[in-house]
DNA sequence: AAGTATACCAACCGCTGGTAA
DNA sequence: ATTACCAGCGGTTGGTATACT
């Protein structure tokens, strides 16, 4: 049975599967920490469960999020009743539970997104799914490290050159520019864009586009997101997003767009006028 | 048939940056 | 200015299925 046809089981089937797993791992884990004496991990210590969920606990969490949505992961699981850590929530929602989530293989158009965009952004998983609808940053992640990879070192295709780099940016953003409403099928939608704008603000290397980021905050601020609160930075985010899709915001569009032509066209001023 | 290698993928871990106190 | 907390990100691990010898 190979591991896509698990996931077509029956609930009951797969009740039976998982939870009988469940005790052979508990089990496993169990016996190690005693053989072991080691310290166990802040989740255990805690009392709190690890390794995979069972469908009672997805149910519990998929049902929890619905009624009253995830505003403090951390409280989460305990105003909902799962014996888990936050985080493990979270991963959970985002990479299985959630319901616009895209199952299945890969299509063509897809793989060539995420090539073209690991070319351009290298390993930021997350702004790469940004661009793939359904898809998960983990998802692009293993399917890149389990396929793409291997594609690419057979098929030798060199490293993206720096003027190819710069070619391939300004086309996407021109693009992302032509169409005023988002289109379907054109690479950036405006929501995607926004996106884009905000991956390059928390961008942490040392790269050109953080470059770009770094002058983002102001663009920031003209959307009205000027200093949200922790438990109210995703809503707001929405909020801003959805505003600019409505308005379909060309003055926010119009900024980046100006500001990555201007590093792609001439990166070295750009990063001496930036420090 | 049994053992081993490889592929796949869900989940975990540790780090980072943003925010509030 | 400092500290603590939190969410999010990317790298890594570990379990299972499948292919190969």
């Amino acid at each position: 049975m190979t591991m896509k046809d698990r996931k077509c089981l029956p609930p009951v089937l797969k009740k039976a599967i998982e939870g009988e797993r469940e005790n052979l791992l508990r089990n496993k884990r169990n016996s190690e920490i005693e053989r072991t004496m080691a310290r166990a991990p802040c989740c255990e210590r805690m009392g709190l469960k690890k390794g995979p969920w069972t469908p009672e606990e997805d149910q519990i969490l998929v049902s929890f999020i619905q009624r009253y949505g995830h505003r403090n992961w951390r409280a989460l699981p305990k105003q909902a009743g799962l014996l888990r850590c936050g985080k493990s929530c979270r991963l959970r929602w985002i990479n299985y539970l959630r319901p616009d989530i895209k199952r299945g293989n890969f299509s063509k158009e897809e793989e060539e997104t995420i090539l073209r965009l690991h070319q351009l952004l290298g390993n930021r998983w997350s702004t790469i799914a940004a661009r793939l609808p359904g898809r998960t940053d983990n998802e692009i992640k293993n399917y890149w490290h389990s396929h793409l990879k291997k594609r690419l070192k057979q098929n030798s295709i060199p490293p993206i050159q720096e003027s190819d780099h710069h070619t391939l940016l300004r086309r996407e953003i021109k693009n992302a520019t032509r169409t005023s409403k988002p289109a379907a099928n054109s690479m950036f939608t405006t929501h995607q864009k926004i996106q884009n704008s905000e991956d390059m603000l928390v961008s942490r290397q040392q790269s050109r586009l953080e470059l770009v980021g770094s002058a983002g905050n102001e663009s920031a601020n003209v959307s009205g997101n000027s200093t949200p609160g922790v438990g109210e930075k995703n809503e707001k985010r929405d909020f801003a997003t959805k505003e600019s899709m409505n308005c379909e915001s060309s003055n926010v569009m119009e900024f980046w767009y100006n500001i990555l032509m201007e590093v792609a066209g001439n990166p070295t001023e750009m990063q001496k006028s930036l420090g």
